[in-house]
DNA sequence: GCAAAAACGATAGTATTACTATTATTTTTG
DNA sequence: CAAAAATAATAGTAATACTATCGTTTTTGC
C-alpha cells in the first residue's frame, strides 16, 4: 500500500490516533473545528458531538486539548520536513533550497492523497493561528523533555545547516531560522488581521520576498 | 507632582485602574502573579485573594483576564515608546537610534520611581512569555477595532520610519519591525527554555547583536 | 459638615469546562 | 468462539468564568 506515515513522538498522545478509524476521524474533525472556532473555544465535548461519538472517547486518544494541539503542530512540521526533503532533491545550491523552503513555509500545499484524513491547507491555517500556544506555557520545560517541540527544532537545524553551507562563519543559524519560521506564520496572520504590521499587499508573494531577502542578507553578512 | 502617565486606550478596562489605590494594587499584583504562575493558571479569584479583596472587585476594573493581559501589554509598549523617545533625543543618526531601540527591546529596564506600582522588569518577563496571546484569538478583528494593538503598531511605525531614513527604498519596514520586535521576545524565551532554537550563549548581548545585524543588513539591501 | 454618589467587600448563584469513573455493548483478534 | 480491546452512554466532581445583590465604607461636591 502506498501509505505515507508522518511520525510523531508517542508522548504526544495517549493512544495513537493514526492506528484506528476513530483516531483518524478525531484528527480530521479536530483540525476542521479548531481552525474554524479557534483553540480557546474548542472542547473535547464538541469534538465528540461532531463525530457522533463522545467526549470520553476523545480523551482516550489525547490527554487534553493542549496535547492535541501539540500533536497536530508536530504532525505539520514532520510533514513539512518530508516535503522539503523531497523538493531539495531536485535542487542543487543551498540558496535555491532556502528559497524553496521559504516558499513551502508560506504557500498552501497541495493535498496529498495518501493521507486522506488530514486536510493540509486547513492544518496550515491552524498552525498560523495557534502555533506559539504550544510553547508559551509554564509547562514548557517539562514538555520539551517529552519531545513536544522536536518537529520545530529539526526544521530549524536543517535550514541552519544550509545557511552554514552558504557562509560557514555565520553566527546565528538557529536564531535566524526560528525567527524566519515564526515570521512566516506571523506575517500571514498580520496580513489578514493586523495589516499595519506588515507590508504585504499582493498576498503571499510579498511575504516570501520579504523573508527571502531578510534571510539571504543576514547570512551573507557584508 | 512628578508623575509619569502612560496612556492606555479606555477600551482596555472597565474602570481605569490608574485612578484608584485598589486599581494600582490590582495592576501590581497581577503582573507579579501572572509572571509567576502564567496566564493560563491565573484567575481573578486568585488576584482577589492575593490582594485581600474579592474576585468581584477585580471584575469592576477588567472585563476578563484577556482584557487585563491586553492592558498590561499595551502599558508596556506605551512605556517603551516613552523610553525610546527619551533616548532618541540624545542620538543623531537613524542607525544609532535603531541600535538603541533593539537594546531597549531586549535588556531589562531600570525601575522608574515615578511609577511605584509597576515592576517594569517583571512586566517585561510577562511580555516575553505571553504577548502573542493577545492577538492569536478569534476575537482579533473586533479587538483590533477597539484599539487593543495600538501600542505594538505605533512602535512598528516609529522604527519603520527610522529604517526609511536609512534607505527610503526599503520595501518592508512594517514587516521587518513586527518581525524584529517579535523575535526580540521569542529569542529571549528560546534562550531560556528551548536553547536549540537560538544561538545566544552569553545571554542578551548575543540576541541584540543577532537582531541588529539582521535589521541593518535587511535595510541596506545590497 | 453633610448628603449623595461612588467604591468596596461579602456572599450567593449559574453555566460551562475539564476532567475521572463506571458499566454495558460492540468490534476485533488470536 | 472466547477473550481482549474499543467504544458509547452516562454520571459525577472540582474549578472556572462569570453575574447579581446588598450592606458598609469612603470619597466628593456643595
Amino acid at each position: 500500500m502506498n501509505v505515507l506515515n508522518i511520525s510523531v513522538s508517542n508522548k504526544l498522545y495517549n493512544k495513537n490516533p493514526e492506528e484506528t478509524d476513530l483516531g483518524k476521524r478525531i484528527l480530521s474533525k479536530s483540525i476542521g473545528l479548531m481552525a474554524e472556532m479557534g483553540y480557546e473555544h474548542l472542547t473535547f465535548k464538541k469534538i465528540g458531538i461532531a463525530l457522533e461519538s463522545t467526549e470520553a472517547s476523545v480523551y482516550r486518544y489525547f490527554q487534553n486539548k493542549h496535547q492535541l494541539l501539540a500533536y497536530l503542530i508536530n504532525w505539520y512540521w514532520g510533514w513539512l520536513e518530508v516535503k522539503m526533503a523531497q523538493e531539495f532533491m531536485m535542487l542543487n545550491s543551498p540558496e535555491e533550497k532556502l528559497r524553496r523552503a521559504i516558499q513551502l513555509l508560506v504557500f498552501p500545499m497541495d493535498k496529498d492523497e495518501r493521507i486522506p484524513h488530514i486536510n493540509e491547507g486547513t492544518l496550515q491555517k491552524l498552525v498560523v493561528a495557534e502555533y506559539p500556544k504550544i510553547y508559551l506555557t509554564k509547562e514548557v520545560d517539562a514538555e520539551n523533555e517529552e519531545g513536544y517541540f522536536l518537529g520545530y527544532k529539526r526544521i530549524c537545524d536543517t535550514l541552519g545547516k544550509l545557511a552554514l553551507q552558504i557562509n560557514p562563519k555565520y553566527k546565528y543559524p538557529h536564531s535566524l531560522f526560528s525567527t524566519v519560521i515564526s515570521a512566516a506564520q506571523s506575517q500571514q496572520f498580520f496580513t489578514e488581521h493586523l495589516p499595519r504590521l506588515s507590508d504585504a499587499t499582493s498576498g503571499k508573494e510579498d511575504i516570501v520576498e520579504f523573508l527571502t531577502e531578510m534571510t539571504l542578507n543576514s547570512i551573507q553578512n557584508k
